[in-house]
DNA sequence: CACAAACAGGACTAAAACAGTACAGTATCT
DNA sequence: AGATACTGTACTGTTTTAGTCCTGTTTGTG
């Protein structure tokens, strides 16, 4: 099935409304608004703070924000900073875990799939994941969204 | 991390070896020569016999070979004979197993990236995956492939 | 300074998925 | 008839995942 786990999944859905709202969100405030648990939306907002997507605040008014200009945000980031380095087979050259990566014969060829996957999901970007941007022009979608954000990121 | 499973992993090696030797050849045979265990080949010959991208013969002097010409094959087309459609996530429209699908904000946005992974999985085919591949023209490793697996075409 | 809001990090458990194996059945060739 | 080889299904132990909870730290407010 080549599926991605159920908390990336929600991390797409509590992402998308951080972007639709303010710049700076609590944990528990995100998970009202976009209906995911709150346990299960600050796991996942602690991961991606982490991991640097996003930037966290603490003590009373603090919250979640974007680390960095959400419309330069793809697929791509969103996936490695939940499940770390895409990667179709646990073959992963260097990675050191298959004893038998010198002598097998597949060694490096997943390779070439994982390449053409990641590629093709650098392409799709999280603003193309809000329902809104369907009926919207991209560029003015990303005008409207940074400067609602641009708060979050000088903070 | 976005994994295919073992047995697609393993089914790419026994591939790999089919595509290698002769037409038509036994589960036991390729067991064999891949390395992997008889009863893991088996299941995964059996369950692409069923999804039409092998074809199998009975009784004594049977086995396995491809149905089609094995130089068109893609990765997609194994990957979803043991996996199933690809689909990143589980809310695919139409499946029905997702009570919140018509109230669900991402509904059909998830859509975008299995379209993308497809395609990109589309240009990846199974005889890019043989590590001769890295040292012949891939013309004249299709007409060599091609020739030696006609015959279990034909049967 | 005490308290409350909010994030950080880690530990734990129940449930689901997977890998691997085994077995009883059917077809085919000699 | 008997050996070879595929077919279908069921079972079991292991691993992964999901979801929760708890304890600690930081920061603003009265």
């Amino acid at each position: 099935m080549l599926k991605v786990n159920k908390l990336t999944d929600y991390a797409v859905v509590v992402l998308c409304d951080l972007l639709r709202g303010q710049a700076l969100r609590s944990a528990a405030d995100l998970a009202q608004s976009s209906g995911v648990p709150l346990p299960t939306v600050s796991k996942i907002l602690k991961q991606l703070a982490r991991t640097g997507l996003l930037q966290s605040a603490r003590g009373v008014n603090g919250g979640y924000g974007f680390a960095k200009s959400p419309d330069g945000i793809s697929m791509t980031e969103v996936i490695e900073a939940l499940e770390g380095p895409i990667a179709v087979t646990g073959c992963i050259e260097d990675s050191g875990d298959c004893e038998h990566l010198h002598e097998c014969p597949m060694s490096g060829h997943w390779n070439a799939v994982n390449v053409a996957v990641r590629r093709s999901l650098d392409e799709v970007r999280l603003i193309d994941m809000l329902p809104e941007a369907r009926f919207m022009d991209p560029e003015d979608l990303s005008r409207v969204i940074v400067a609602r954000h641009a708060p979050a990121m000088q903070a």
